[in-house]
DNA sequence: AGTTGTCAACGAAAATCTTCGTAGTTTTGA
DNA sequence: TCAAAACTACGAAGATTTTCGTTGACAACT
C-alpha cells in the first residue's frame, strides 16, 4: 500500500519541480531557482517548505543548521494525480478525450508525433509493465 | 481574433460542465444537477454565475423573471487551456511526457487504445485540419 | 388586494492559498 | 567575545475563491 500524499497546490508544485530537478537542496537554493522566473521572497519559501513538511510531500534533514529538504513524493505519481484530477474536471474522466486533444494543431510536432506513434505501436506489443516511478 | 475568456475556477468549471451538458439553464436547473454530486446552495450557484456573466465565461437571457443562462465559452477551448496550464505547471511544457502518461496501466482500455491508434494513423495522412470548437 | 413562493442582487463571512514581518537562535569572522 | 549574517519558527496580513444570509422585486394563487 502507498502513502497518500496530497495533491500540491500551485506553488508547492513549483517548489516540487525544483527539488525534482535539483535534489535535496536549501530553502536558500530553492528560493534562487524559484527566482529566475517568479520572484519569491525567503520566508516565503520556507513557509511553504515547512507546510509541505507536514503534509509529508517533501522531508528534510535537520542535521545541519540549514536544513536540507527532499521531495518526498515521486514526479510520476504527482503527475498522475494531477492528471486524473484534470480528467475529473474537464473531461468527464475520459482519457481519450484528452489524448485527442493532444493530437490537435501545433500541440505536438511532426518528429514528436511519429515518435509517439513508434511507441504506441511497440505498447501495443508487449503489454503492461512500467517501473520507474522512483523518488528523487 | 479570438476573445479571451479567462480560465474558470473549479467551481465556475463544474457549473461548465452543466452549461455544456445541458444547454442554457436557469440557476435553479444548474443547481438540481450540481446537486446530483456536490452540495451546493441556491444563492451560492447564483453568485457563481453571476460572477461568470461578468467574466464573460456565460451570457445570460433576462428577458423572463428567471434569468437563463449559457455558456460564452467554448468547452474545446477551456479544455485546452486547462491543458495547457496542466502542461505548463507540471510537465515543462511537454505535451509528449502527457501522451505518455495517458499509455500506462489502465488508463487507457485496450480498445480505446486501438481507437486513438487509428485516428493517429488516419491524422498522419490528413495532416491538420479541425473544426468543431463551437460554443454551445 | 393580500399572502405565499421564487427570484436577482449584494455584501460579507468562511475557507483556502500565498506572502511577509518579526523574533529568537546558530554560525561566521573580525 | 562581540557584532553581523544566515537561519528557523510563527503569526498574521493579503489575495483569491466559495458560501450563504438578507433584502427587495416579481409572480402565482386565492
Amino acid at each position: 500500500m502507498k502513502k497518500e500524499t496530497p495533491i500540491p497546490t500551485e506553488s508547492e508544485l513549483a517548489i516540487l519541480n525544483v527539488l525534482w530537478a535539483v535534489g535535496p537542496s536549501t530553502v536558500r537554493e530553492v528560493q534562487n531557482i524559484l527566482n529566475r522566473t517568479r520572484n519569491t521572497g525567503y520566508t516565503t519559501v520556507l513557509k511553504l517548505l515547512q507546510i509541505m513538511t507536514q503534509k509529508k510531500l517533501v522531508r528534510r534533514d535537520e542535521s545541519n543548521h540549514a536544513h536540507v529538504y527532499m521531495s518526498n513524493c515521486s514526479k510520476q505519481q504527482t503527475q498522475r494525480y494531477l492528471v486524473d484530477d484534470l480528467l475529473k474536471r474537464a473531461f468527464g474522466g475520459s482519457p481519450v478525450q484528452l489524448a485527442n486533444m493532444l493530437f490537435d494543431e501545433e500541440k505536438l510536432s511532426k518528429t514528436e508525433f511519429e515518435k509517439l506513434r513508434n511507441e504506441i505501436i511497440e505498447l501495443k506489443k508487449r503489454e503492461g509493465d512500467n517501473g520507474d516511478d522512483r523518488v528523487e
